[in-house]
DNA sequence: TACATGATGCCCT
DNA sequence: GGGCATCATGTAG
């Protein structure tokens, strides 16, 4: 917990300096595999009115564009769909089950479709406004893990939305939403099936910080 | 225009 | 561990 305040306060001390530098749109103009890979340990970053929110990527799976079946780009372009064929590093919001906004990223270069989608997030700083956006209470024992563990509830706690965030630019350092490297380097890495699709369930696509207890399951 | 379904989370047992 | 809310989207008719 000392080590998460410390980490929030290095953050937010340095803001408008060469913390909050974006990832470039090169680092994710790669296989999607690649960039899960290397998104663990990142830290998304929301600038809220004078507020920070950030978290630390603690779990991402990867989708592969036209070849993988359980991509949303697996039978091309739709109206949907379109960033994902657009250049990368750009946000893939989507609704699913009538409640719910997962958030991903766009990969490989422009014309080629493919992304990683955020599964969980390990909170650092402006708890309380992703638990106020959650609408739960964050109580002395602080069961964390409700605010973020799972891609619902990231993007609930971020406040994305497909209206406000879809398309976003995640490489400009003038947008609200952008992912930064913080030094930070992962332990060990699991990669693992991915979690709540039936078509090619069983590919490993899906990638963790060994141990983490913010990882949704596992 | 109708309909089946989904990269989920929550609540109940 | 299972049932279910709830609706945007894609596809079929």
């Amino acid at each position: 917990m000392a080590l998460l305040c410390g980490e929030a306060m290095k953050i937010a001390k340095n803001r408008n300096s060469s913390a909050l530098v974006p990832l470039p749109g090169d680092f994710y103009a790669r296989d999607p595999r690649a960039v899960s890979r290397e998104l663990l340990g990142k830290v998304l970053v929301r600038r809220q009115q004078r507020k920070l929110l950030t978290a630390r990527i603690v779990e991402v799976e990867a989708y592969l564009g036209p070849d993988d079946p359980a991509s949303h780009s697996a039978r091309g372009r739709t109206a949907r769909n379109f960033v994902l064929f657009g250049p990368p590093g750009f946000s893939y919001v989507y609704f699913i089950y009538g409640n719910h906004y997962l958030f991903n990223v766009s990969c490989l270069p422009d014309g080629d479709a493919g992304g990683v989608l955020f599964r969980a997030l390990e909170p650092i700083s402006g708890i309380e406004q992703m638990a106020e956006a959650r609408d739960i209470l964050i109580d002395a024992t602080g069961e964390l893990r409700k605010l973020t563990s799972g891609p619902g509830r990231l993007a609930e706690a971020f406040g994305i939305t497909r209206e406000r965030d879809n398309e976003k630019d995640l490489t400009s350092p003038r947008s609200d939403l952008i992912i930064v490297d913080d030094g930070f380097r992962p332990g060990r890495i699991e990669v693992t099936p991915r979690i709540g699709i039936t078509k090619a369930a069983e590919s490993p696509l899906r990638y963790i910080i060994a141990g983490n207890k913010f990882v949704s399951r596992g």
